[in-house]
DNA sequence: ATGATACTTGACTGATCGGTCAAGATGTAC
DNA sequence: GTACATCTTGACCGATCAGTCAAGTATCAT
């Protein structure tokens, strides 16, 4: 008994997510939001709060819709080397393409860092999803001997974890697609 | 024939160094920079010129008194595997110790990118530097037999920056330094 | 149709932002 | 000693920030 909303929720949840990412969180005003939304001030408030839970809800969508797409190959049972190789090689090629927004896990890391426990335990569950696919698709490339047996698959999977937010950050600074992949390829030949 | 400042402008930039590198550019106010460096807004707009320009040269002071120092043992002829190996150990440490800044030069990049050409340009001195300094001490250790031949040089040194800032934004988001050192131990391994 | 409930709109708030202005203080050169 | 150039101090500016409030509007249940 009572008025429906006239905005898809998660439709505008997507759009708030694009400005975030582009953005980072205090790069982005209320005003950006309103105008980019199409959204009352108002209407923002009544359906996901103020500003830092509606950025914390956008985080979450990001883990759902863009990292955990990204992350299926490297969580499947037919993962290898490969995989991961390929995973690297999307990576490089989001990471360079037109805006070069990086990665929202990485920018709000080094935008809020401990700053913001709230975010950092978002974000840690990000990496932490990250490092698991790792994990995985290193296990498994060993199991078929695509990897020495002596691999540290803990130490390694932590390591392209820190290559993958590496990689996000020289893209930001101007790095080509070509220079990121050849540093790609330097680190995938020292694993065999 | 005129009044003489009260106050060393080199001292000043270093607190303004830390502020900036603490907090960001943004995060970093005038109010701020006035309380911890006991300075009247107007005698920073005297001696620096405005927030921006202030903050140039606080990138420019990083580089030489932060950077420079640390990168000096890789430049060095005596550089080789080893010399890699301290590199990272003291960035782990540096990296993971109280406060977790980071470091200056990839704070920037990540937030302010490409939407600040002078600081980029800055940034990409610095990045540069880093990349001599491990072209350097890669070709070194290739020329005494602790690296084989067939190492790409040029893309492992990038590599190993894109290693560097990855590492910062890791002990951001609070990975230890047992983790971090494991990772670069695994990254060093994959060199020989 | 009507009433209750929620959504929408836009003006408004106090705080803070970077930057400026004008007046007063101080040291140097003569 | 005096005059002048610079430094210092603190009030002030318009703009913008996140967040709030109140009035108007639309939809659902009855």
């Amino acid at each position: 008994m009572a008025r429906t909303k006239s905005f898809d929720e998660a439709a505008v949840l997507d759009q708030a997510l694009q400005l975030f990412w582009e953005r980072g969180y205090e790069g982005t005003s209320l005003a950006d939001l309103e105008t980019h939304l199409g959204l009352g001030r108002q209407s923002l408030y009544n359906s996901f709060g103020d500003k830092h839970a509606l950025f914390l809800k956008a985080l979450e969508r990001y883990r759902r819709r863009v990292s955990d797409p990204a992350l299926a190959q490297l969580n499947s049972p037919e993962a290898g080397f490969d995989t991961i190789r390929q995973f690297f090689g999307r990576g490089v090629q989001a990471f360079t393409s037109d805006t070069r927004r990086g990665c929202l896990v990485a920018n709000t890391i080094s935008e809020l860092g401990s700053g913001d426990g709230d975010a950092l335990v978002r974000c840690n569950h990000s990496r932490e999803d990250m490092e698991r696919a790792f994990r995985n698709a290193l296990t498994r490339a060993k199991a078929r001997r695509e990897l020495p047996k002596t691999l540290d698959v803990e130490a390694t999977a932590m390591l392209l974890v820190i290559q993958n937010y590496g990689l996000t950050l020289l893209a930001k600074a101007g790095a080509t697609a070509t220079q990121l992949h050849a540093a790609v390829e330097a680190l995938l030949a020292g694993l065999k």
